[in-house]
DNA sequence: CTGAAAGCGCTAACAG
DNA sequence: CTGTTAGCGCTTTCAG
């Protein structure tokens, strides 16, 4: 049986396989397409050749014909680190179905290649954009009155006329701070990444918020540091110092978790027994390495991209796609160094 | 000024340029592209109205016409991990000045959405797919006799017809064992991942070639495990009791080496005075996380990645591809945990 | 120096 | 039921 890829020498048209049916050209497009009614043998010819030559439709002909390319860009500005990656996953998801293609753009943080990137990518009549990015901090829209649809993903367009999907930090953070109150906490402290980052802000305001809901405060001040481990290690040396009671602390990253509970185990503190962890992120190579394994936040960022392409694939099918910033749910993954309660 | 971009309603194509400039539409073409001769003031007129219009060439017709879609194929079998991440920046790297847009697909290691992905990205005319993986492990190819080229990158093909590059992992064993031994170490042990892999299996063999050389053997047997923290504690325990006078320990991973440090501290060695660590992967948040930061092993995965695009733009070129199972040379990047030897 | 025409591979009308 | 034709947007001969 020959294989039918085995055509290195010129691509196979439809034109090859009209001609190698014995039909017309016309009738060989209908014959594929299962279009038009025509006896069974002629079509069952047809898709002989076809197979046999290893005919494959050509995208771009069709594109140019049709007016449609189902193609989308997806581009990043975070080197495909680690938080745009689950966001490009959830969207590769959504879309793959469609039979929608994905073109990658990596803009290394640099405005001159977005905008370079982007003009590329409407030469190529891509149907739609998902910009993804590593903070959520707000940033320019990539252009203003594109021919097709954006969707910011992950990253916040400053144009309150864009559409933005950002995780919800600050339900997260009452999340997480909830839990802890369940398990009979009550001196909860923070150590958390910049100031200058709206995450990490909106981490603390819904910690924050819980507490006050229980008529709570945090113990100690609210730590802003690095988002590292050492800064963690740090963070819990003042926190102790500042508010010796704790016996909880809600941590604005895994990373931060992990320096904490190294000070903590340095300073003859038990977790979850004298002090109970909960980090944010769920990094699992830092989560479950961290002893115990850390009780952490997950922003469901594999979510945040599906509804980026589900909101893009509206906008595309000439529905309008509905404008602001836009938050998904976050989810608490329970693990030991929050387990048994005092 | 008018945004170059407002042109919501219908694509400008290069007729409407030409109809806005007076000139036929041939005449718009070479205008454009610098090609013929013709008066100045023509050239320009047809470049303002195009600049006015926001006409933005389309590909796709260009493509269809030139036989060329400046579109490469990337296919990852790593849902966008940790390794192959790297390797495709590296690659983007290559790609991106060339003018060539790449296609991401990820087949959640499903051969069927492979063979799917493939057959995708041929009838959309790539001129070429890298294929990169998570591991080093051989796997079939996706496919004879396609019609254009194929390298793989961070994977290797089972199809000794193919091209693969891949880290020098006995070269970083040796590279990491050979800076050990420079520090004054003679008592080297090593803690790494499963005997299954190959990867496991060429940094111990480099490792064994490296002490060879010196005329020592390892100290202790070779412990193979889980590439994760928690065997890097138990490795450690093992390798303690078997060899207590060891003096260095090379880890498989980073991870790996992060658990060993911890169960060194533990046990009361200090790191580096009485026993020096080297991991392996350069992951930075693991290896700067660690205490101290940890000597490590990077493979250069970019260069991986970029060589992987080079080769592949041979192909396209015409040249032919070499085949067969290519090494990319690791670089150790020093840290605390090999500082000052005894 | 500029315009007209052919054609890349395909589909969708319309004739036969 | 099948073949012919026009045309998607563009480049490239070849006449004018």
């Amino acid at each position: 049986m020959p294989n039918p890829a085995q055509n290195a020498g010129r691509t196979v048209t439809i034109h090859d396989v009209a001609a190698a049916a014995g039909v017309s050209i016309g009738t060989a497009s209908k014959a594929l397409n299962g279009v038009g009614r025509m006896r069974e043998e002629t079509r069952a010819r047809v898709a002989a050749a076809a197979e046999r030559l290893g005919f494959r439709p050509n995208t771009l002909a069709q594109a140019l014909l049709g007016g449609r390319t189902y193609t989308v860009g997806l581009i990043t500005c975070d080197s495909f680190g680690r938080f745009s990656i689950p966001v490009m996953l959830g969207a590769e998801d959504a879309l793959g179905d469609g039979q929608i293609s994905v073109f990658m753009c990596d803009t290394r943080d640099d405005p001159i290649r977005e905008r370079h990137h982007v003009e590329r990518l409407l030469a190529r009549r891509v149907e739609g954009i998902i910009v993804t990015g590593r903070r959520t901090e707000p940033r320019p829209g990539i252009g203003r009155d594109l021919p097709v649809p954006v969707v910011y993903a992950m990253t916040q367009s400053l144009d309150e006329s864009d559409l933005s999907l950002v995780p919800d930090d600050e339900g997260g953070g009452a999340l997480a701070t909830r839990h802890l109150l369940t398990t009979g906490r009550t001196r909860v402290g923070h150590v958390t990444g910049p100031e200058g980052f709206q995450a990490a802000r909106a981490r603390a305001a819904g910690m924050a918020a819980a507490l006050g809901e229980a008529g709570l405060r945090p113990a100690g001040p609210v730590l802003h540091g690095e988002w590292s481990e050492e800064w963690g290690r740090q963070g819990a040396d003042v926190l102790l110092r500042a508010a010796p009671d704790v016996d909880a602390i809600f941590c604005g990253s895994d990373q931060i978790a992990r320096g904490v509970a190294e000070t903590l185990r340095d300073r003859g503190r038990r977790v979850p027994d004298d002090v109970a962890l909960v980090g944010f992120d769920n990094w699992e190579p830092m989560a479950l390495g961290s002893r115990p394994a850390l009780t952490t936040v997950d922003m469901n960022l594999g979510e945040v991209g599906r509804l980026a392409a589900r909101h893009l694939l509206d906008g595309i099918a000439g529905r309008p796609v509905e404008h602001g910033v836009r938050t998904v749910p976050a989810r608490l993954v329970v693990r030991e160094s929050t387990r048994r309660g005092t």
